[in-house]
DNA sequence: TTATTATATTTGTGTGTACAAACATCTAAA
DNA sequence: TTTAGATGTTTGTACACACAAATATAATAA
């Protein structure tokens, strides 16, 4: 290997980011069959555990800019799959039956990835690596 | 917190997503005195190491999808670092003499980056958390 | 030599995500 | 009560990437 390949194996920019690609790639074949992104489908779940929830609160628990929940709950109502009534400046998210349905399907695609990438690493291994990712990524 | 967020937490693709959007936002500020990303800068960096790489073995170096590559080639070229030559089936990428004028802010910004999480995390731990991801991505 | 398959590269197109600016509403101070 | 700031949300825009199909060339088998 040369050089700049060294480094490369050495920033954490770019091992995170290769991780992040191939461990996504998995995501999107487990979730295939809901017809939703592993995102896409986590809102769906959010928005089950607390109907009513807001962008505000959406983003916090994924991670993600504001504008990305917008358009992703935006996404969702489009295909049928939820609803949003806005009342002064805060927005109200909510599942429509067909949005409802999505969550068994959405369940068994959260575990085939589970299975898939355990069975890998290993069970412990990989909760171990998720609660380390997980500890980090909030430090930084 | 409730249920869906600890399913999220416990997610392999969930925290590696969520570790790699916040190193990736620091790396763009790291690289941003270059004016390249950090996957452009890394192109030089590697053209550099072996003028007359093709695609291909810049694809395999990166991780990155091929067309992903000549995408990010084309953008060298469009801003005058880099040229390519086809020859047969193969293309043989080389940097200007403009290219090679970004190797140094290149590095500098590579280890401002390096120190950046390094002292947020630690040395040893940085270390060693990029060597694990490192070794854990090649296995998926 | 021709036909077939394999390899390298590019192009068309789509998705995920972000930042910055715009917009709307609420809150609190003057 | 008006104004100023804080907060929540959306829109405009742009970038990083991927997959699949197209293209071109090389290598091999018939």
């Amino acid at each position: 290997m040369k050089n700049t390949e060294h480094i490369l194996h050495n920033c954490l920019y770019f091992t995170a980011n290769s991780l992040a690609r191939k461990i996504t790639r998995m995501a999107d074949e487990a979730f295939r069959p809901t017809g939703l992104s592993p995102s896409h489908a986590f809102i769906v779940m959010l928005v089950n555990d607390e109907p009513g929830i807001g962008p505000k609160k959406l983003c916090e628990a994924l991670n993600l800019a504001p504008s990305t929940v917008t358009r992703f709950v935006d996404a969702l109502i489009y295909k049928g799959y939820a609803e949003k009534k806005m009342s002064g400046k805060t927005t109200a998210v909510t599942l429509t039956s067909q949005g409802q349905a999505l969550l068994e399907p959405i369940e068994a695609a959260w575990k085939s990835l589970y299975l898939r990438y355990s069975d890998i690493l290993g069970e412990q291994e990989g909760i171990d690596l998720t609660a380390q990712l997980d500890k980090i990524s909030k430090k930084l």
